[in-house]
DNA sequence: GCCGTTTTCGGCCCGACTGTTTTCAGTCG
């Protein structure tokens, strides 16, 4: 089985779990974590960078003993480490550091003193009173940890950003309604605008602290309360979502804002950042000595480190830093820059509203021009269209815009890439288009050389556009597609063709990662709303979201161009068959 | 186990809350 960057992270995660729950040295712990995720996040694949003979040692946080490591997982699949580690502690018990309370030391004395090594055992154990014996334990831990496993309360259960978002709006407007609040602002994954989330943070200020929080953990809204102290508490709400309370005097706002926005990684970036400088970095603001020297905006606390202000997108400690300290940070693109939209669908397939519906409702959302993008005959639930309705269509579409002002409608298809590559319609009816979607819709686990042949197939096709959706991946129920993104986006690149943002919030296929590779390699993403109906069109707003957490700009966005400027980019001339370079697919 | 415009050795981010202890360890973000 070949192994992807994935897999070492995989293997240094489940190594730093075992060890910490062993009682290793924690720097130690701490170095596998940090391997871990730069590999996971690394742009070029590690098994092709060893068969290029490049240095390990150039992924961060890398050095000789993980270098060799790293190898030794490509070569076999796993490491000795690792082995010997599940040797003395079986992997299993790394699934108990996911319940709510339990950390390594817990559940270290769980498996030593009551052989608990699974979720199963630990609700047994928890049920016939054993736990609360044990030193360091007591009856309302077990009794937590209980109502943890019946709730199926998971540390690692994330939301969608869209189900997030609608949590938090009216919990927002009530916190700043409450008589003593000054001001409310949600931070964390929320701000950062993150495709999911795992809990809601929100920071107040307020001039009887106390009293906030007390009112807080009252929301009509609780199912549970799992801390409560006189500037912090935690509930949850029913439907599982967690959210985190800080109330900050207004001296310390801008420093807890940076703070409980995060990410932790970018946080423990920026301390380091003020230790090189002799400060102190905390939520209460960035001191010298005992002195606060900034702290009320998150402008003055970055300016103290010697950075410009960071768009919360992109704090992820991913490069954002050292572009802010080159002031080399992107102008990320918004959502009045988009132009279009060159995916959605009409009453003719899937969809709920007529052409003309869909055309004026884009109208008033400020676009000028959208693609009508139906699905193909293959995909019958969804009564997509053979050639001979897509012809009806496309007649009717000039028909239509002989009639419309203000916005014009795009002729096109989101036709189904089949399982060996060719599309779903006949050469002929798709030369008539203005563009052609490709999109997977079935054999969604194909290993990965064939569903990156499948895609490099389709996207040599003369009338190819735009690729959908490039890994179906369904947030929560399907996981993204393995397939080689470099070589797609190399042959997208070549053919001139485009990768797709849908923004759908299901969906937000690419991933911010995905896109900022894009990106690098000068391949336009166009930022769709695959709008079943007039309201999804509105979704648009969850792809600017991830589009700027993959640091796109105005200029990287194909739907950021004027109609007359994305003409010229869809014409067909440019991927015609005599253009293409020879060599395989 | 990584890393270095002070360092090749000695550092490695910081504070709140809980439940347990009787002054604090563990967990969390």
């Amino acid at each position: 089985m070949p192994i992807h960057n994935a897999d070492i992270a995989d293997v240094f995660n489940e190594i730093a779990d075992l060890l910490e729950i062993q009682g290793g040295n924690p720097f130690r712990v701490r170095a596998y974590r940090r391997a871990a995720r730069s590999i996971g996040e690394y742009p070029k694949n590690v098994r092709a960078m060893i068969a290029e003979g490049a240095d390990l040692k150039a992924i961060p946080a890398i050095g000789d003993d993980l270098a060799l490591k790293v190898r030794e997982i490509v070569a076999t699949g796993s490491c000795a480490l690792l082995a010997s580690l599940r040797a003395q502690l079986p992997s299993a018990v790394v699934a108990l550091l996911r319940v709510p309370g339990l950390g390594p030391k817990r559940v270290r004395q769980l498996y030593e003193q009551l052989h608990v090594q699974s979720l199963e055992q630990l609700e047994q154990a928890a049920a016939e009173g054993r736990i609360h014996e044990l030193h360091g334990f007591g009856p309302l831990t077990e009794a937590h940890i209980l109502a943890n496993l019946q709730g199926r309360l998971d540390k690692s259960r994330r939301f969608q950003f869209a189900q997030a978002s609608q949590r938090a709006e009216p919990l927002l407007v009530w916190l700043a309604a409450l008589p003593d609040v000054e001001r409310v602002e949600a931070a964390g994954s929320l701000r950062r605008l993150r495709d999911t989330v795992g809990d809601i943070d929100i920071l107040a200020t307020a001039r009887e602290p106390a009293e906030v929080t007390r009112r807080f953990v009252a929301y009509d809204d609780v199912s549970a309360v799992l801390a409560h102290g006189p500037t912090r508490a935690s509930i949850v709400l029913r439907g599982g979502l967690q959210v985190d309370l800080r109330v900050v005097q207004p001296a310390c706002f801008g420093a807890a804002l940076t703070y409980f926005t995060g990410s932790k990684a970018h946080n423990v970036a920026l301390r380091r950042l003020g230790q090189d400088r002799g400060l102190k970095v905390n939520e209460y603001g960035v001191f010298r000595g005992d002195v606060r020297i900034a702290g009320e905006t998150e402008e003055s606390v970055y300016e103290s480190l010697g950075l410009p202000w960071i768009p919360p997108e992109l704090r992820e400690d991913s490069g954002e830093i050292e572009a802010a300290r080159g002031a080399a940070l992107p102008a990320l693109v918004t959502r009045g820059d988009l132009r279009g939209d060159l995916h959605t669908h009409s009453l003719a397939s899937d969809g709920h509203a007529s052409l003309r519906a869909m055309a004026l409702a884009a109208c008033e959302r400020g676009l000028s021009y959208l693609a009508v993008t139906d699905h193909s005959k293959r995909l019958a639930i969804a009564h997509g269209l053979d050639a001979r309705r897509l012809a009806a269509q496309i007649d009717e579409i000039d028909q239509l815009n002989a009639q419309l002002a203000g916005v014009t409608l795009l002729k096109g298809i989101e036709v189904d890439i089949l399982e060996d590559g060719r599309l779903d319609l006949p050469d002929a009816v798709l030369a008539r288009l203005d563009l052609v979607v490709g999109a997977i819709h079935s054999h969604f686990d194909l290993p990965r050389e064939r569903q990156t042949d499948r895609i490099l197939r389709a996207l040599d096709h003369p009338s190819m556009t735009i690729l959908a959706h490039p890994f179906g991946r369904l947030i929560d129920s399907r996981n993204p597609s393995d397939i080689d993104l470099l070589r797609v986006i190399r042959k997208a690149s070549k053919r001139g063709c485009f990768l797709e943002l849908n923004a759908q919030p299901e969906r937000l296929d690419l991933m911010d990662t995905a896109c900022r590779m894009a990106k690098d390699h000068g391949v336009l993403v166009s930022i769709n709303s695959d709008a079943h109906s007039v309201a999804q069109l509105d979704n648009l707003r969850y792809g600017v979201n991830q589009a700027r957490r993959g640091w796109l700009e105005k200029a990287d966005v194909l739907n950021a161009r004027p109609l007359a400027q994305l003409r010229p980019l869809l014409a067909r001339t440019m991927r015609s068959p005599a253009c293409e370079t020879s060599g395989s697919p």
